[in-house]
DNA sequence: CTATCATTTCGTTATATGCAGAAATAACAA
DNA sequence: TTGTTATTTCTGCATATAACGAAATGATAG
């Protein structure tokens, strides 16, 4: 039961739910890439990720500077059947997948976030 | 999403599972069986179930005094599935299940809360 | 009708949680 | 080394939510 909780509580906020969703559309994701896709501060990012890893929804592998979140193999079948199922209608999640697609493509040209994010370019 | 995102809400808090996990083991529990299940206030326990309900969760009859609530025949299986088979371990389970078979056999022999209830026995 | 019981709604309080900024840690580049 | 970037941890604040009691609502018994 425990794990229905934590697995619940961790998919029961909408930006958590948002990663979570868009990790099964994408190999990997680093923090800056979902930095900027919620538009949350990195800390923020960092505290979400560290929610779905401890209920088992997701793993992490650190390569040089970047951490990178990917969809944990052993997450039950069963649930990502239905929420594979339940995100048919979802207009909401083309936004998102387009929006994810392009971090990634942004941030793999260029240096990650590096090109930007603290360059205040007033 | 919302769809997903509310019901990990509703699950995402342990008394509402417990009731939950009761129901799919239960074929129908008033707000009083509830409340002496959870061991909380009747407004309390009536909140959680607006919540499951809200959620598709459960769904809801009133006959006589009395609103029952049962599992909703719409729930997605692929979930039933999943949380059927994350709960196989579940020492827990067992002593919720006792519990609540106990307490409905109770109810449904005496007049449900009233032959205790607000009647202090000191 | 009046009384009683079951449930819901409302108001309040305590706790939990999401968020950002600052500081600490880690990895690399120069 | 020093500087830069990425991430995490810590702290404080604001909001969300779980809890209760009291009052309102609905239904039945007398």
């Amino acid at each position: 039961m425990e794990s229905i909780l934590s697995i619940s509580k961790a998919l029961g906020e909408k930006n958590r739910l948002r990663v979570f969703l868009a990790l099964m559309d994408t190999e990997e994701l680093c923090v800056c890439d979902v930095g900027d896709f919620l538009e949350l501060a990195p800390a923020t990012v960092s505290r979400h990720m560290s929610i779905l890893h401890q209920a088992g929804l997701i793993e992490s592998e650190k390569r040089g500077r970047w951490v990178y979140y990917r969809m944990d193999t052993e997450v039950d079948p069963r649930l990502l059947e239905w929420i594979r199922n339940s995100v048919r209608d979802a207009g909401f999640l083309m936004k998102d997948r387009s929006k994810i697609h392009e971090i990634v493509r942004l941030h793999r040209e260029n240096d990650h976030c590096g090109f930007r994010g603290r360059k205040k370019t007033v």
